[in-house]
DNA sequence: CTGAAAGCGCTTACAG
DNA sequence: CTGAAAGCGCTTACAG
């Protein structure tokens, strides 16, 4: 089917014999014109199923009311409970949203700052793609656009930043560990810290710090790209160790279910001999067998966070750069993988 | 930040003391300029990091190269997978993409078909909200603007859509079950028959039909919003029977997790007392212990296939509607739940 | 309360 | 090979 052009605001006048000026003010409800006139237009417009053309109005006056959204993998669930987020509250304050996958790719990620400017979005929401070197691409496109980073952030961008509350929430589950007579508690983290992997780690050691329960490094076991088969693997380095932990802290539910597995495999009673936690409160952490201890990341709440920051950049600029870090509450939702009533 | 205006053709020309027209032509690499002028054009957009306004020139042109997509439900794995298929082959054609929600809320999916609209998509990319009882509004649109749908669909639209063979991939793994030896299958459906539920089912019976197997009601159970805690509640029911199944297909994995968990509970012997097959192959098929047997439908193909031929219908308008039912092949993954080795 | 006109940044038929 | 000009559909300062 081709496709058709809408009626226009031209077409509307005439049939009124009135002219566009006043048709187009009387469809944006301005005060000058008369009830009358306004009523007349409207039935028309109705009558006609006037759709305006948001890019002729939105290349008027230099606003198309989209977003843009930049994320590494659009698969993970965390992500997309993140999205949705975006979505609801994008669609409230009437905007619309572009998403690009990255695919934890730097170039890529450039290339769709790019195209976003291209296609003159109002603003950039991005979660930054692992291992992203320079930011120097970024902050470009920041200097040209209002821009709010999510979950995977930089230190390094000055802009507002919504994450939740790594370091924190990593506390916790560390805590509920010792909390539960733990003492020899591994951690499997990312070899090249990642912000999230960094901060997580920062919660693991202070939370060991002031339970005063010393540091081995035996039991501090960092991967690359981090990942089920890879937490499999962890595991089995641990469970080979003379001195084994009574508890394995996995930085991401997929690395924690891994370990799970592994522990199944050797009869590894959980959590009485090894417990275990992950961190995001993915789908697959309730199905796994016994069910999994972690970290739930309130997605929806981050999505409408960024959006709201964003479009109050967008509506009422500043000249100054905001630096801002917004911090979302975790939950740990303990499961049997940590602790049996 | 405040937004900036890109440089324009305008400033370009000034700059070089050549005309916009020129200048336009020079980077769109048009036969009639000279080599000369289009090297000194570029190297000058270059040094300006020229990024054209697309909404200029699509608002030109009545082309906006923006595609909208509207699903269900956007957590979905497999929906995230046709989501990556569409991303991608949206960007290997020069394409955006919108994504929108409808959460299986036929009025709101009646709006964002209108919003899409409005936003100037140049083409429109559907899977139709669950109980979408009126095909009305859709086909208004479709009268407008080119459309492809996929996944769920309705044979009530004249318009291209893109499915799985859902028969027969139901047949398949139906046949799998017999040729293990089972003859007594229950099958979970949903019981308002959807489009994929209705096929699935259909699959269900010409198996079960060609095999010679007698149909027993007992065991056809049906569901509204077929879920793990649905899957579980069917298994309850299919336990307490005085004639167990010896086999059940579920026609979602969500289902057919929940019917292992229920199994599991009560220390059935899985494959062998009873076997399970589900419909999906979601991440969580492979959680779930024993690992569960099911199809993988190829969604990032089926997310391509419909792009290439809603952006065919872009590039190449006939006046008349096409309608063509594409099946993409699915795959049985046979795993522990219906086969030990 | 209403209208005529300029202009947003681009493309393209027409003219030379 | 290049330029002047019209026009895509809308908004808005200006004039009345």
């Amino acid at each position: 089917m081709k496709k058709r052009p809408s009626i226009t605001l031209k077409a509307l006048a005439k049939e009124l014999n009135i002219s566009i000026s006043t048709v187009s003010r009387a469809l944006n409800d301005h005060p000058d014109i008369s009830r009358d006139t306004k009523e007349k237009v409207k039935a028309l417009a109705d009558k006609h199923n006037y759709i305006p053309n948001l890019f002729a109005s939105g290349f008027r006056t230099n606003r198309t009311h989209i977003l843009g959204v930049i994320v590494p993998n659009i698969s993970h669930y965390f992500t997309t409970t993140i999205l949705k987020g975006i979505l609801e509250e994008g669609e409230n304050l009437g905007y619309r949203v572009i998403i690009s996958e990255s695919k934890n790719d730097e170039k890529k990620q450039s290339e769709m700052l790019r195209t976003m400017m291209q296609f003159g979005v109002d603003g950039v929401l991005l979660a930054l793609s692992r291992k992203t070197k320079s930011v120097d691409e970024i902050i470009k496109v920041m200097n040209r656009i209002p821009m709010v980073m999510f979950d995977k952030v930089s230190g390094k961008i000055p802009c507002t930043q919504v994450v939740i509350n790594e370091e924190e929430a990593a506390y916790h589950a560390v805590e509920h560990l010792i909390n539960t007579g733990k003492r020899r508690i591994a951690i499997i983290k990312e070899v090249e810290g990642s912000y999230n992997s960094q901060k997580r780690y920062d919660g693991y050691l202070r939370a060991l710090h002031d339970h005063s329960i010393p540091l081995d490094e035996k039991i501090i076991l960092s991967t690359e790209d981090i990942s089920m088969s890879k937490g499999r693997m962890m595991a089995n380095i641990l469970l080979s160790l003379k001195k084994r932990p009574d508890a394995i802290f996995a930085i991401t539910d997929s690395a924690a279910i891994g370990v799970i597995k592994a522990l199944n495999k050797f009869k590894v009673d959980i959590p009485n001999e090894i417990a275990v936690v992950g961190f995001s409160n993915s789908i697959s952490s309730t199905i796994i067998n016994p069910s999994l201890t972690t970290v739930d990341q309130p997605g929806n709440k981050i999505g409408r966070t960024a959006v709201k920051y964003l479009v109050d950049e967008i509506e009422n600029p500043k000249e100054d750069l905001i630096t801002k870090t917004i911090e979302v509450k975790t939950n740990l939702i303990v499961r049997d993988s940590s602790f049996k009533a």
